[in-house]
DNA sequence: GTGGTCTAGACCACT
DNA sequence: GTGGTCTAGACCACG
């Protein structure tokens, strides 16, 4: 079934991104084999230039990269993975601090707020 | 110049959002007029009924009321509009919570994470 | 004219390297426009998408960024220039001794040699 | 496996170029027999015709020499040889100056970038 | 079957 | 007219 996508980005962006949390959340360990091109296509419903495109953009990263004719796969470089979560996280927090800040709430009022429900969080 | 929206959600949705927005961060007071239906419709190049349905979803809430021909007016109940910005806040909270959590990010870390960077918020 | 391609590596590349070269060489100074994709394409006789896959690698590179629909620039960073020209003739260099050891000739050989013919170089 | 050819240039040039490579490194000693046009041919996946005009330019050269049916030669004349591979270097030499001068680089920084590396090359 | 490259042509927004 | 994106479809080299 084809991906959901929000038409204010660029599909290959927003690929780009999914594969990166796959990668991020664990779900592509690092060294192992992603789906190929065409496979990504079909599911996503888009052409496989788009995928590669988005393949380009997180190659160019460096996070994953291509074995030639093999496929692709997810770096073994743990430290580059852990940037990429790191600043993933970054781009979250800056982005939640400036929507909340939108509503008038400070950023300690906002941790006040998380503070309150992250018993609900693990 | 049409605003963009995200073809994942309802158009009206959207607009009602973006006008829940523009009131509880202050750019429409409490008691003040709210633009026309048609001139809305214009600014966001939509059809007028979908600004239409957006208005009676904010009416439902009853963060606005409508007077007659007069015009819409943003509600002078202040408690409504606080009850409003909270709940958008605390939605704002839950999905950041949820999206750092994919990155294997406690609430604990994230509020950490806000300690790092909340003096460049207001 | 049609530009004159090698058949050994892609065409985008090539033509990044080219206007790499042109860029280095002063042709196109620091901050000034470059061609447009269509007009290369043209030149080059090339599909306008190959002409901005080529862009694109340049612009991974820092030495040109792209001003929205105003077109392309050659960067300001005067930094970032030096240090493509400097790159860029190492390569030449270690290409060089790598052609002419396979003659059997030694690196300090090969300094004799340009000695000898330096005067013909400014 | 077939040769990459640059489609710039006559590809019985570019064979004769390899051959003459081959020779002048080593590979084929003075004296020493080549292998036939077929078997060329075969290797380089090119009409032998092609492979045939390429020889006769190396034999018009004077680097290698016909033996009736016997088969092709390398000239046991060392200074031929000599010579063929004093003119290659030279050839090297005058492109590589031409081709580090459109980057500003003289011929005496040439050297200089040369000196820098050389330990890395026999 | 894989990734990579290239062409042809379309649409969009205007940084 | 500009860059940017996307589709559809083709060919290539590699094993």
């Amino acid at each position: 079934m084809a991906w959901r996508f929000s038409s204010d980005r660029p599909v290959y962006l927003q690929i780009a991104q999914r594969i990166q949390e796959s990668i991020v959340s664990g779900e592509y360990p690092p060294g192992s084999q992603l789906p190929s091109v065409r496979q990504l296509a079909l599911e996503a419903a888009v052409n496989p230039n788009t995928v590669q495109h988005a393949f380009a953009e997180l190659e160019n990263e460096g996070i994953i990269l291509s074995k030639g004719t093999t496929g692709r796969f997810v770096t073994e470089d743990v430290q580059t993975l852990e940037d990429c979560r790191h600043s993933m996280a970054q781009q979250l927090v800056h982005r939640f601090l400036k929507d909340i800040g939108q509503l008038s709430i400070s950023a300690q009022q906002a941790i006040t707020m998380i503070e309150e429900v992250k018993h609900e969080y693990p």
